[in-house]
DNA sequence: ATCATTAACCTTTTT
DNA sequence: GGTTAATGAT
């Protein structure tokens, strides 16, 4: 084997030091899959048995890339290893031993959406006030509890906890997780957090539970162990307490997700637990150019809370970095987009070398629709997934019923959809009885005789009638039939087969894909893992794989190829791209103004910063704009603190640019300066230091950017913004046409959708509503006293 | 009980 | 700006 070759010194040392505790901090482009792989790889020709391999990993992608470069260099018998994310792996192995905890072993995983529509349910039958007790506030504070493997007694009897809830005015918060925790348990449910606190419980008490897996897992392997919370740090500990045979990659500086509950003590607690540790440094960045790599030490060097280490490269120099400013938040997406045409051209790039990066996914409208109208091919990650849409969960809660009847939010989803007669007044009348009984509410539907239901009684026998009668399917129809039959027994894919709305047709042909995906899943048996569970082709099995599944990208659909990357800095750890538009700049943006209020939280911002940067091969360009529509207002905007930390010398500082306009408006530019230079928007304002805190710019004098920062007066009316805002709009000179004679076969220009060619007309001026075909996107309706729209023809 | 209109919330990031 | 939950009319 020659991969040895492909290694520097300090990779090979630490994939060849397979024994023993070994920790690897990778800087960013340092290798750190390449080294995991090979580590594999050293492993299995060693003669370890890759059944003996625990790999884990945080994100599916990284796993799937993983097994995937494995098996290039060992063939099939890398299927064999146990690799995945710690929650699928932990939710395999709570499948097989479910019982001892008093879990089904077909329980269901609740996703976000689930447990927090729960949690709904809980707030109010505690008749606590849903204005103070807030679903999402609630959510959040029972999974920080969990991923500190804090249950809910021990909750309740901390002091801490509980004067912090107080202090929150929130002080019966404990309540609401007592309440959930049993609720899920009774349901048979877990939500993500759980598999992680089930799994560390399961190893608790159940010590020959943990001797069993201790022994199969002979050496183990995490990826970005910065990330991992305390309950993985426990359960990873406890797996690797007999053969000590851990091994954890990770880079404190690309930690970006302790507000989830990543905790890099855990780090440090490594060294502790393993005084027998061997640490290796990767330092030698292989991905970016020396002015990349620098700028990108520049700004971490800020942080106080760091490991020593100093990443280097022995690539080219490369251009400098440039900053750019913009008008307004369309126009800085109509910046990139045109850029990138143009780099295309001259440079002959693709698509896909080209990545826009910001910090929330709500920033991606300006540059989509820029990218659109250049067209360029685009792909844009986040929003929700293809297994999170209603349709999709729809007909995924019938089949959750029927492998798992006291899954409640399945049933509270689907009892009246569609539509049968039991309305509000019937739910909460079972949910009374349910409670009365002390029962799951599947057992008063399914049994509504034995109980005084009264009237509905009979449409609520009808409907578990229904559902029983699926259950009876199970045994005698693979998962696709049983589907397939549901589906249509429902009533859901007649419903959506009679909707021929654009949005009604788009849902049936998503509710065909999902049963494409069970019918690929029953007839495709090449699915590995060697656990005997895993060849399993049960409905229940599909569930199970399925409800870990966030991303939903095909990357062998061809649709995905080559196109220009849309997504946050988040999604983009780990990836990278020769082309990186950081975009978005800006105060309260980025950082975030969630993190502005201590430091903790603004140097996780920076490391994100830092991610962000590092994710660039060739070129970088930063950008920000000095007005953003936010939440539909317009507000000011400064350009973010970070760029100052960015050391000058990898600086290009391009200032304000001219609007982009396709109509040659640049004429007017003093104009528009006069305009915006006048208002600062509210939250701007708000946050304090505004005129001085630009001009400190380090490099090249003053710019034009910090000259206009400095030029603010007091804040006119809101109307006048809102004049303001209609001025500085990029689509200003977008004239649209009376649309009084418009007519189905003309061509027009929309706003955002570009050209396209009406179809057909609706209703009575002024409540007209086209429906109109646009090239790429398909029908759309449109309200005309809305849309702004030019005629061509 | 169901549909249509209105109000509220959102925006940090994800398994 | 856009979706989703709470209200009100039929």
């Amino acid at each position: 084997m020659d991969y040895l070759k492909l290694l520097n010194d300090e990779q090979r040392a630490a994939v060849e030091c397979t024994e023993g505790p070994v920790m690897i901090i990778a800087g960013a482009g340092s290798g750190k899959t390449r080294v995991l792989t090979y580590r594999i790889a050293h492993l299995m020709n060693k003669g370890v048995d890759p059944f003996n391999i625990l790999s884990l990993t945080f994100t599916n992608k990284a796993a799937k890339e993983m097994r995937l470069r494995i098996e290039k260099v060992m063939g099939n018998e890398a299927r064999n290893i146990w690799m995945g994310t710690f929650h699928s792996v932990f939710a395999k192995i709570l499948r097989v031993e479910a019982n001892k905890i008093g879990y089904p072993s077909n329980f269901t995983i609740y996703d976000t959406e689930d447990s927090k529509s729960l949690l709904k349910s809980i707030i109010k039958e505690l008749n606590l006030d849903p204005e103070v007790y807030k679903p999402n506030i609630a959510y959040n504070r029972i999974s920080s509890a969990k991923n500190n493997l804090i249950s809910p007694e021990e909750y309740k009897n901390t002091s801490q906890l509980i004067s912090d809830d107080i202090a929150a005015r929130r002080g019966e918060l404990y309540r609401i997780y007592a309440a959930y925790a049993l609720r899920c348990f009774k349901s048979g449910a877990m939500d993500f957090d759980d598999l992680l606190y089930k799994t560390h419980e399961l190893m608790l008490l159940y010590p020959d539970v943990l001797n069993k897996y201790q022994h199969r897992f002979r050496y183990i392997l995490v990826d970005e162990y910065q990330d991992t919370n305390y309950a993985q740090y426990k359960v990873i500990k406890m797996l690797g307490a007999v053969n000590r045979n851990v091994c954890v990659v990770g880079d404190d500086a690309q930690s970006i997700y302790a507000f989830r509950g990543a905790n890099i003590q855990n780090i440090l607690n490594f060294e502790k637990d393993y005084s027998e540790l061997r640490t290796f440094r990767l330092e030698q960045n292989y991905r970016s150019t020396k002015t990349i790599v620098s700028a990108a030490g520049s700004v971490i060097a800020k942080n106080l809370q760091q490991f020593e280490k100093n990443l280097w490269t022995g690539n080219q120099q490369g251009d400098r970095i440039r900053l750019i400013s913009n008008i307004s938040d369309n126009d800085e997406g109509r910046f990139v987009a045109t850029e990138i045409a143009e780099k295309k051209m001259q440079l002959q790039l693709k698509n896909g070398d080209f990545a826009i990066l910001y910090r929330t996914n709500a920033q991606s409208r300006s540059f989509e629709e820029a990218l659109r109208r250049q067209n360029i091919p685009y792909r844009v990650y986040g929003g929700l997934s293809f297994y999170q849409r209603k349709e999709i969960k729809d007909l995924l809660a019938y089949l959750r019923l029927i492998v798992n009847p006291n899954d409640e939010e399945a049933l509270k989803r689907v009892i009246n959809y569609p539509t049968r007669g039991i309305g509000k007044t019937s739910l909460d009348k079972l949910f009374v009885l349910a409670d009365q009984n002390n029962t799951a509410l599947w057992q008063v539907v399914s049994n509504v005789a034995a109980y005084n239901f009264g009237s509905g009684a009979n449409k609520i026998y009808e409907f578990s009638m229904l559902v029983q009668g699926f259950q009876a399917l199970e045994k005698k129809m693979n998962a696709y039939d049983l589907a397939a039959h549901v589906a249509k027994h429902s009533g859901l894919y007649g419903m959506l087969y009679a909707d021929k709305t654009v949005e009604g047709v788009s849902r049936y042909q998503n509710l065909e894909e999902l049963l494409n995906a069970i019918k690929e899943f029953t007839e495709n048996d090449e699915i590995i893992e060697g656990e005997d569970i895993d060849n399993d082709k049960s409905l229940g099995t599909f569930l199970q794989n399925i409800a870990l599944l966030t991303d939903a990208d095909n990357e062998k659909d061809p649709e995905n190829a080559d196109k220009t990357v849309l997504m946050t800095v988040h999604q983009a750890k780990g990836l990278e791209f020769k082309q990186v538009y950081i975009v978005g700049m800006e105060e309260n943006l980025f950082p975030s103004q969630m993190a502005l209020n201590s430091r903790t939280d603004l140097e996780e911002e920076r490391r994100l910063f830092y991610v962000a940067i590092t994710r660039a091969e060739e070129n970088l360009t930063i950008s920000y704009a000095l007005t953003r529509f936010r939440h539909g207002s317009l507000f000011n905007c400064e350009p973010s603190r970070f760029i100052q930390e960015i050391d000058a010398h990898t600086l290009e500082i391009v200032g304000v640019r001219a609007p982009t306009q396709s109509g040659g408006k640049d004429t007017d530019r003093g104009g528009w300066n006069q305009g915006w230079s006048g208002f600062r928007g509210g939250k701007a304002a708000a946050a304090g230091p505004s005129a001085g805190s630009t001009a400190g710019y380090t490099a090249g004098g003053p710019t034009a950017a910090s000259r206009t920062a400095a030029v603010r007066k007091p804040q006119p009316s809101p109307q006048a913004q809102q004049l303001a805002a209609t001025r500085l709009t990029p689509e200003a000179d977008f004239i649209p046409d009376n649309t009084v004679d418009l007519a189905a076969g003309m061509e027009i220009e929309h706003q955002r959708f570009g050209v396209g060619k009406v179809v057909s007309l609706e209703g009575t001026h002024p409540d007209t509503k086209a429906t109109v075909f646009f090239q790429g996107l398909g029908q759309k309706q449109i309200l005309l006293k809305f849309a702004k729209i030019k005629i061509i023809t």
